[in-house]
DNA sequence: GCTGGTTGTTAGGCGAGCCTAATGATTTCC
DNA sequence: GGAAATCATTAGGCTCGCCTAACAACCAGC
């Protein structure tokens, strides 16, 4: 198996090319808040272990053996957050740091007894779906048409990094399986009703909340 | 807090110290598996992180500070190791790795919650208690009379290290909360019985399973 | 076609943590 | 009391995974 590191930045590969499309090296500094040159470097032993391709355009994919391990451990972190939110009763905003951490602990057999005993789910506590699950079409809040309601599906994996965001997003009522409706929205403008509640949201959740289609 | 390499030396301080007495950089080198220089040099970085303190002698004796993150290791690790008994289903004699990795990864919080769901537990699932947890007085199995009962309380840690014994335990019928009847117990030589049944079992077990007193 | 932003790499450095080989320093045992 | 065993340390070396500073290569837009 890989470090905990390697690890890391295979679940950002795998985030960023599914929430995003290409995923480059800059990108991946960005997300993981490293230097250009660590990640290129890990980058380069990601390489030499078989785990990542380079293409003509230094743009980044997974192997099939990287694929697999990417989605192992996409897979235990999303296991890890229902369970804390299940099992343990976490907050469902506030499992993030806890399951990044469990993920590198789970072995194939943990995984799988989880899964079982959780009754194989099919999301996170955020709506992201599991590895090999056909996801339910999604678009950004902002899509909607003024006056338009629709139900919250998933918050994306790379939005769970900012720290607070999901706190601010309950504080407000936001949470996946809410109904909301669109009032206007516009830019630096975002006013949605929940429960017949009109409210003011910060804009960027604009982009950051998927709603069902 | 510590890094992992580091908690893995504490909770090795922690479990020589609590089961055999004074510790010595040499023990800390066979029980870990790594060479004298590099437990040497670690020891020296717990020192200078005030984790341990070295006397005249050179023992390593734990800190304030030190101690009360051992404690939280070695009461992660058996909590781990429950959870994955009660919750999870695992057997009682596979969880020791599987829980080496997880006492990483818990916050307080986790520890916390773990604690309540798990009814507040007073050991781990090879009846070794929890930091703080006055122990039932022990003794180890060949200290038996002939022909005296007693009951399998604890399979101290040190002895889940060695690959497969607690595995051999269980296939011999051996696991806490059995009684077992001293049959006959000699240099080479351990015979009991269990329901009735006579069995031979490895000499060292006489060592290694500790009975109520 | 040059200029400015984005991107990637080179070079050099650092701490953590491991290793082996060799050397000191004690303790123990005959 | 001297040899043997045990213990700790020094010296030197390695990989991983991060850093900054500097440079090279590219693309876009004027």
């Amino acid at each position: 198996m890989s470090s905990t590191a390697a690890e890391e930045y295979l679940q950002a590969i795998y985030t960023l090319s599914d929430e995003n499309g290409h995923v480059v090296s800059a990108r991946l500094a960005e997300f993981l808040g490293f230097s250009a040159p660590a990640v290129s470097e890990m980058v380069h032993r990601l390489e030499r272990d078989g785990l990542v391709r380079l293409d003509d355009h230094k743009e980044v994919h997974l192997t099939k053996t990287g694929k697999a391990q990417a989605d192992s451990i996409v897979r235990r972190h999303r296991l890890a957050e229902r369970f804390l939110v299940e099992v343990l009763g976490f907050a469902w905003w506030k499992t993030h740091e806890e399951a990044e951490r469990l993920e590198h602990a789970m072995s194939e057999e943990m995984e799988a007894r989880m899964i079982t005993v959780l009754g194989d789910p099919q999301t996170c506590p955020h709506g992201n779906p599991m590895p090999g699950v056909t996801a339910i079409p999604t678009r950004p809040l902002d899509r909607l048409a003024r006056g338009e309601r629709a139900r919250v599906l998933r918050i994306p994996d790379q939005f769970e990094h900012e720290p607070g965001f999901l706190e601010y997003l309950d504080s407000q009522g936001v949470k996946p399986g809410v109904t909301l409706e669109l009032i206007e929205s516009g830019p630096g403008l975002l006013r949605v009703a929940i429960d017949g509640a009109e409210r003011s949201l910060r804009p960027d959740c604009g982009q950051k909340v998927w709603m069902a289609r």
